[in-house]
RNA sequence: GCCGAGGUGGCGGAAUGGCAGACGCAAAGGACUUAAAAUCCUUCGGGGGCAACUCCGUACCGGUUCGAGUCCGGUCCCCGGCACCA
């Protein structure tokens, strides 16, 4: 007789268990072939783990439990991101450090994945805020710095009047604060940026060499944005500043005899250049500050009504046909994005065909094919070239090749190519964060940290809160901002803006290949040995930010030599997101949001894992249902209670074979495709075939067992003991299918007649189509269906169907 | 507007061009029980028929095929990303 079974007491032995047996750590340099799987590092927020962690870090921790079985060694590794608003916030509130919130946090987060009894390996725990990490965060920031891809600037940055903070654009999508939910403003700072756009053409070759989603991949492409076309110079004529230019981007310098006037952004400096010759500098200064008015959201806004002033007193020369065009000011143009300046060809894009319909500008059709008097003609895929001196009677590809050719040749425009991703945003004025190793010395200007003198440390404060003029809550403290310059010796003063959160989650990733280095970020080595990740799986939301930045981090240290490999993760998937029982994203604000805690205590770890697998597709948003978890409840007592039915022999019956060879199959094919559901549900139905013979052989119970445990560890390891095997599952193989076995000798064919299902005869897995005309004709239904009816054809495919046409 | 992924029972969802709805939930009926829970058995896309059976059915319209949820052309609708990007 089998004992009661209880959840807690098992899954809480088995833990122990696995932590004696040192089961999920891995080991530097080991003989075996090393697998590394990732799951993003959580925030450890207050409310502890949330339902949707369960999703993304149980996928992983199936794969990681399967490869040790495989034979791996598995670094499965797990951290804290723990630098951020919410728990400076709470801070704030409650007056107690940001240091002790996070470790109590931790804490509460670390005693959550171990009762789940996630194989991470808790040895090599990193948390962001650890001063011995947060050195070479630091020290990270100093290369960037010393190779000029850390430089400050003054610029327009989304600022969050309630949060008090520069968010950057990835935070600010949709001109509302990506924290507080309030509206983003437009304000003029002096901002830290990262040059991630010098790195914009390795960030896409990169692409090519890994194995991501393709959805991934096309999200970072189109994020980065890039566009190949020319720059080209017009001369300004007028009463312009003599040899006065303005530089134009087009990606369609084909379409250069077509310019009947150009669009200037509302900031360029060419106004100012030209302020002594322009007669309306009142409009256009009336036109600026309205514009300044409307916040990057509003602007860019499509379908708005185009607005705009045209300059009087300059004017703009076409440099092919020495044409003289007005030049405008409108916010349909941008600063941040090509020089700032377009040429406009009305005919031939939407934008300008709008604005010259609005102003009465000309428009001169240079591409045949299109109906210009009703839009602009946009196809480039047909188009023949006209109006266009030497360009005519060609295609628009061989023109832009043609034209950019000869705008190079007499020095008037280059090829270019522009991407639209921006420079990082770098600085916030936050205190929970990285202090940015960063001196101004009246004297020398800007040096950094001595890197021997990090991590420079976050010191003890009074007050969370921002100055009066927003400034970092660090720049109330005088024994911090105040300091001597590293290279004069001189008085200076230090930044006190710290990192954005997104800076210790960049390369968290390499530092579990070697958590206590206090030489280096890692070891060389150690780093060649692990990395990169093999399989890295998270949300699509950090698609492009944190994966981004992430891959252009570590491109960097590849390229100063301190990381040994280019990209940092071979392959990354995506879990779909988690919503509420009503079917919409879990929040606080709705009530929808469903904890882990108490489900774990009705149900155990084992019931929940299954659960979160099975409860749908897993790249596909998946609402929850409490409801449903009794399946995998009634799944599991069912699995418990084959004891009952388990005979003493060690092998395979002859009539579960095929069975079992058939599911070893499918699921170890579905847990590496992420099918996890489907893998379950072929579990379920053995389990439903086992019962309905009422018997299964110890063997076949052990390779089930074995199937299982990635997903449900704990009892699967307790059945194993009571069948009285004395190695555990954790150190047990994988079972292997044998190919040969996979289809029974007797299956059952369809059989159609004229494409219709009539039913199904049951025949050898060879036989051959006389054999299987014969067990059609012997069986009455199926022989009265076909009647005496001549038939024409027959379509026989073996293993699969049969097909009558009468 | 552009790019991508989808649309299948009451619900979550399965189906290398080959038995649509696997697996699970919910629901209904039955067994066990003094009773309830748990468990077990049965039914469970729609219409018609006493029945064996039969017709319809994977957003919509059309096509290819012996055979289409799956492939092709068009339409509609949801979801995700990008967006006056020149």
């Amino acid at each position: 007789m089998k004992p009661e079974y209880n959840f807690k007491q098992t899954e809480q032995k088995w833990q122990e268990i696995w932590e004696k047996e040192k089961i999920n750590q891995a080991v530097d340099f080991g003989t075996k072939p090393k697998f590394y799987g990732l799951i993003e590092f959580p925030y450890p927020s207050g409310s502890g783990l949330h339902v949707g962690h369960l999703r993304a870090f149980t996928s992983i921790e199936i794969v990681a439990r399967k490869r040790r079985l495989e034979g791996y060694n598995v670094l499965f590794p797990i951290g804290f991101d723990a630098f951020g608003l919410p728990t400076e916030n709470f801070a704030m509130q409650t007056g107690k450090h940001p240091r002790l919130v996070t470790d109590d946090n931790i804490a509460t987060f670390t005693a959550q994945l171990k009762a789940f009894g996630y194989s991470f390996d808790y040895s090599r725990t990193v948390d962001t805020t650890d001063k011995n990490y947060y050195k070479w965060t630091q020290w990270i920031f100093i290369q960037l710095f010393k190779k000029g891809l850390a430089y400050k600037s003054k610029a327009y940055v989304n600022y969050c009047e309630k949060c008090k903070v520069i968010l950057a654009n990835e935070e600010s999508q949709g001109g509302v604060c990506d924290r507080c939910g309030s509206e983003v403003v437009q304000k003029e700072k002096d901002v830290w940026f990262l040059k991630i756009r010098d790195y914009a053409e390795k960030l896409l070759d990169g692409l090519n060499d890994v194995d991501y989603l393709p959805r991934i991949k096309l999200e970072q492409i189109n994020w980065i944005g890039k566009s190949e076309g020319a720059e080209i110079d017009f001369s300004v004529g007028g009463g312009a500043v003599k040899g006065s230019k303005l530089k134009i981007f087009t990606t369609r310098p084909d379409t250069l005899f077509g310019v009947t006037f150009m669009v200037i952004a509302p900031e360029h400096p060419f106004i100012a250049e030209n302020a002594k010759s322009i007669k309306n500098m009142d409009e256009i200064e009336r036109y600026r500050i309205e514009t300044k008015k409307k916040n990057e959201f509003e602007r860019i806004r499509v379908n708005k009504d185009k607005t705009g002033v045209m300059i009087n007193g300059v004017c703009a020369v076409n440099p092919v046909n020495g044409c003289e065009i007005p030049i405008f000011i409108a916010d349909y143009v941008t600063l941040d994005y090509g020089t700032g300046a377009v040429m406009a060809v009305p005919a031939h894009d939407t934008r300008d065909y709008e604005f010259a319909k609005k102003f009465g500008l000309p428009i001169v059709e240079v591409i045949a094919g299109g109906d210009i008097e009703r839009e602009a003609f946009t196809d480039i895929a047909n188009g023949i070239l006209i109006n266009s001196d030497f360009l005519n009677g060609l295609a628009v590809k061989e023109a832009g090749h043609k034209i950019t050719e000869y705008l190079a040749k007499k020095g008037l425009g280059t090829r270019r190519i522009n991407y639209n991703m921006k420079d990082w945003a770098f600085n916030r004025q936050r205190y929970w964060g990285e202090p940015i190793p960063i001196v101004y010395c009246p004297k020398c200007g800007t040096r950094h940290v001595p890197e021997n003198q990090l991590p420079l440390e976050l010191p003890p404060l009074e007050s969370y809160r921002q100055t009066e003029s927003g400034e970092s809550p660090l720049a109330n403290v005088a024994e911090f901002v105040n300091c001597k310059c590293p290279e004069c010796g001189g008085d200076a003063k230090r930044e006190t803006d710290t990192m954005p959160q997104w800076a210790g989650s960049s390369w968290y990733f390499l530092r579990y290949i070697d958590p206590r280095n206090e030489q280096a970020l890692a070891d060389l080595k150690k780093l060649s040995y692990f990395g990169p990740v093999d399989w890295y799986n998270g949300g699509m939301e950090h698609v492009t930010r944190h994966l981004i930045y992430s891959r252009f981090w570590n491109h960097f240290l590849y390229d100063i030599g301190a990381v040994p490999f280019k990209e940092p993760y071979v392959k990354r998937t995506a879990q779909g997101l988690v919503l509420g029982e009503n079917g919409v994203k879990m929040s606080k604000s709705l009530g929808n949001v469903v904890s882990p805690d108490s489900l774990i205590k009705d149900y155990g770890a084992d019931v929940l894992r299954l659960y979160i697998m099975f409860m749908g597709d897993y790249e596909s948003p998946v609402p929850w249902s409490n409801a449903s978890i009794n399946g995998c409840r009634r799944f599991i007592d069912r699995l418990y209670n084959l004891l009952d039915i388990t005979d003493k022999c060690e092998g395979y019956s002859e009539k579960h074979t095929g069975l079992i060879n058939r599911l070893i199959k499918k699921v170890s094919e579905d847990i590496e495709a992420m099918k996890f559901n489907t893998a379950i549900a072929a579990m379920m139905s053995f389990i439903n075939e086992i019962y309905a013979d009422n018997y299964i052989t110890k063997g076949e119970l052990k390779a089930f067992l074995l199937l299982l445990y990635p997903f449900i560890p704990h009892m699967t390891e307790e059945i194993n003991e009571l069948l009285g095997y004395k190695v555990i599952l954790s150190k047990s193989s994988y079972p292997k299918y044998d190919a040969a076995k996979l289809i029974d000798d007797e299956i059952e064919l369809p059989v159609q007649i004229n494409g219709r299902l009539k039913g199904t005869v049951k025949i050898s897995k060879d036989a051959g189509l006389q054999a299987v005309k014969d067990a059609v004709l012997s069986d009455p239904i199926l022989a009265a269906a076909l009647g005496s009816n001549a038939v024409k054809k027959e379509i026989y495919v073996p293993k699969k169907i049969i097909n009558f046409i009468i």
